[in-house]
DNA sequence: GTCTATAGCAAGATAGAC
DNA sequence: GTCTATCTTGCTATAGAC
């Protein structure tokens, strides 16, 4: 059975995205949180040491999810284009119902300092989870592509779902239609130049921008290299 | 002769900005500028309607800094690449002094509902200026590319002194040895694909990149497009 | 138009009792 | 684990001096 603590701690977090979607972030207070759960303030404060960690479970959830959609997706599928699209549009889906409030809090993805922060330590197992999803979505397609590549690519992949993410909170369009079409126009591209990296026009140019990717720390070499079992 | 209130004001953003060195923007308080600088905190509040606008100010005050010295490094240099990489070593240099604590309200630049995104209304004046000293060093260069590049790369330039910026607040490396290092590996990369723009290989490629980024309003292909008249 | 002083609210966070 | 009471701080408001 589960402890008490457990529940409570799951009744203030689902109670908290019920008023963050409802009024948005900056105007829920704690005060209002621990009232419509129905504890007290201190209490919220012993579960979540800040409101930011409010988000933080936010984070795990919708990563969750985000893995589960990827799951169907990838399943009978093994074109790369579509593999890659499949996740991101994944991504948009699930992400899709917190937009409006999403958008305040995202925010944190730049700030270093931040515990939410997806580079900081706190987030390293949500952070991992994801780049897993792309990493399956890039070993499992059918398309050859320079080995060298095909050790960052993950994380790249796993980048340009970042990059969308900063896209997407910025898009205004009814149903994020917008994100939709930038990940159709840009999918293609990507996987065209993807294919393109076993032949030697593009390898050395593509290469070297793997290269710095590595050296300089915005992605690594190791890791997220072997297919896993399912 | 400058009114007392100009002095006033600069004071007051002189002390916030010590203090932010000092102690951090979070630990600083209204009530310690205040104090510190020798005014009362409803004066504070008179020059800067929050304690945000105070980073605004220190945002202009910084692109002012970067613009002159961009200035000196494009005077007597034609070549492309040595042209883009110096403007942006010289917005790591400008930046360097307040790197500790850049670092804590940078991450704004990816809120957009906050006054101090760069794409927000408020920041529009010190946003087209940064982007002109990117149109400057683009125009200036000796380089033929391809037209409709062209119209498109100083928004494209000051997007990758966006990205810089967020590789920088996370570089901990001595003097930003890294930063530095990161634009002389991708500065020459860029160069190098701008050139091949002129040839149908890399056209359609680079073309479709373009019209992306045009299309979905991440850049614009008016304005700056006019080398100014020195 | 510039500035001081002070009182007070709202909300994030903490301490200590039970 | 949970609560109540309290503290801190961003911010506002007001009244008035020069």
């Amino acid at each position: 059975m589960e402890s008490k603590g457990a529940a409570t701690r799951a009744l203030i977090l689902e109670t908290a995205m019920r008023l963050f979607q409802e009024r948005g972030y900056g105007k829920t207070t704690m005060r209002a949180i621990a009232e419509a759960a129905g504890v007290s303030v201190g209490n919220a404060y012993y579960y979540f040491s800040s409101k930011e960690q409010l988000i933080q479970g936010f984070y795990d959830r919708l990563q969750q999810e985000h893995a589960e959609a990827a799951r169907q997706v990838l399943a009978n599928e093994t074109d790369l284009a579509r593999r890659l699209g499949g996740v991101l549009h994944a991504w948009l889906d699930v992400a899709e119902p917190y937009h409006q409030f999403a958008a305040q809090f995202f925010i944190n993805a730049a700030d270093p300092a931040s515990p939410l922060s997806p580079f900081s330590e706190d987030s390293e197992a949500s952070r991992e989870a994801s780049i897993r999803i792309h990493a399956d979505a890039v070993h499992g397609a059918a398309t050859k592509m320079d080995p060298q590549l095909l050790e960052v690519l993950p994380e790249l992949a796993w980048l340009g779902n970042m990059g969308l993410c900063l896209f997407w909170v910025h898009d205004r369009s009814e149903g994020r239609t917008q994100s939709h079409k930038l990940v159709d126009r840009c999918v293609p591209v990507a996987a065209r130049l993807i294919k393109m990296s076993r032949y030697p026009i593009a390898k050395t140019l593509i290469r070297e921008v793997a290269d710095v990717a590595v050296e300089f720390g915005i992605t690594r070499r190791t890791g997220y290299t072997k297919p896993r079992s399912s």
